[in-house]
RNA sequence: GGGAGAUUUCCCGAGUGGUCAAAGGGGGCAGACUGUAAAUCUGUUGUCAUCGACUUCGGAGGUUCGAAUCCUCCAUCUCCCA
């Protein structure tokens, strides 16, 4: 499934594949989000345009409304959405976590209040794999135990520890062959929590590997260094997927240190809130220094939003037309597919620390 | 010609003697957003400034310790009667 093509041999990043029934998918790689079953203001040709390999979807979500039973009936998430690529979807775990309507969590799983109506929603880890089965997602993950950093030890242990126990639960019912599961890394921001939850982990032999649990409060910095002491105790052959980040420069930090696969809302929810990634930076379109301005965002992207000024852009987010956001969602995510893009390449030629340093220079620059 | 009512900070619009630089919207400006309860949320919006000071509520006078609020005149607008 997994196919380590290269790795620089100056850093820790790696070139890889990964093929699944749907598809290909080339690593480092970027899965755009679509939780609900729609990477929000995109539609499928322009989301194919933009490079897109791999797309998520939400468990949870999508269990609540349209519910498994509708997704059964019309097919499966691939028939159901129209995406005919590879879909990973995310076991419910996060929402243990991020949603504040949740009632319940204890050994065998998370009672929720459902968000859209207020009923009751039971996750355990067993159930979370039937629903993805159902589902028919090419990756799916295990359900995990998530919090909040900081955070007492004791409760990041006792986190990190519950998520092996389901996570070999997932394990044991996940019985079809084309859908690889993905276990995740907990154990906060401790060296010796993560490298004995990855150890654990590696021992039930999963098809990949995530690191969950940041981006929850910690700095960057922060981030990295627990990369720095999580990555290199994990399986060498098999994917290493970083959960929900990040920036640009947080994904090149990941890439950096042996990260092949990422996902995040941010080129989709900035842009759709008037925030646009180019390689000088971030660009607030809404701003009034680009009222006048005649130039596109970024010259050399083909993307339809770079084929206006930046003026007109501004225009459509300023009159409240539902172009803008859906014209900076799509410029974000083609601008995440080119990172990933040029990392690869660079990978290829040994030069990713250069790259990368050179990038951190001019994307800051730009602010 | 006579009568009634109105005029508030960029706009709309509260406010009828002190707690008013003045509610609330809108608009403007800025910020946030990391496995999506987000086309959302936050801050700010008279001037200068650190407390604080100063100038504002159509205009000009006046009453009062104190006025956006009360009185007089003027201007403009709306409605009603001739």
């Amino acid at each position: 499934m997994f196919t380590l093509l290269h790795c620089d041999n100056i850093c820790g990043a790696r070139r890889g594949r990964i093929v699944t029934l749907h598809g290909t998918i080339e690593t480092p790689a970027f899965m755009p989000v679509g939780t609900v079953g729609t990477v929000k203001g995109v539609e499928l040709s322009q989301l194919e345009s933009t490079g897109a390999e791999i797309i998520l979807g939400n468990t949870y979500h999508l269990s609540l409304r349209p519910g498994e039973d509708v997704i059964r009936e019309l097919g499966g998430l691939h028939k159901f959405t129209g995406w005919r690529k590879p879909i990973l979807t995310d076991s419910g775990g996060f929402q243990i976590f991020s949603l504040a309507r949740i009632m319940r969590i204890n050994e065998s799983g998370a009672i929720f209040r459902s968000h859209i109506d207020g009923s009751k929603f039971e996750l355990s880890p067993e159930r979370s794999i039937k629903i993805q089965e159902t589902f028919g997602s090419d990756i799916a993950m295990v359900l995990d135990h998530v919090v909040s950093l900081p955070n007492e030890r004791s409760v990041i242990e006792e986190a990190m520890l519950r998520s092996v126990r389901w996570a070999k639960r997932c394990k044991e019912v996940s019985d079809h062959s084309y859908q690889k599961l993905f276990a995740i890394v907990q154990g906060g921001l401790d060296p010796a929590l993560r490298r004995s939850c990855v150890e654990m982990l590696a021992e039930l032999d999963f098809a990949g590997y995530a690191v969950g649990g940041l981006s929850v409060g910690e700095t960057p910095e922060e981030m990295y260094e627990t990369l720095d002491f999580t990555t290199p105790f994990m399986p060498i052959e098999k994917p290493r997927y970083l959960m929900g980040v990040g920036t640009p420069i947080d994904i090149l930090n990941g890439i950096l240190r042996g990260i092949d696969l990422f996902d995040c809302v941010m080129p989709t929810r900035n842009g759709r809130n008037a925030l646009a990634f180019t390689d000088s930076g971030a660009v607030r379109l809404r701003n009034a220094k680009h009222k006048i301005n005649d130039q596109p965002l970024d010259e050399n992207c083909s993307c339809p939003a770079c084929k206006r000024s930046r003026g007109y852009l501004r225009h459509l987010f300023i009159a409240g037309e539902m172009l803008g956001p859906i014209l900076l969602a799509i410029h974000n995510l083609t601008y995440y597919q080119s990172l990933m893009s040029r990392s690869r390449a660079a990978i290829e030629q040994n030069k990713f620390k250069d790259f990368y340093k050179e990038y951190i220079e001019k994307f800051k620059a730009g602010h």
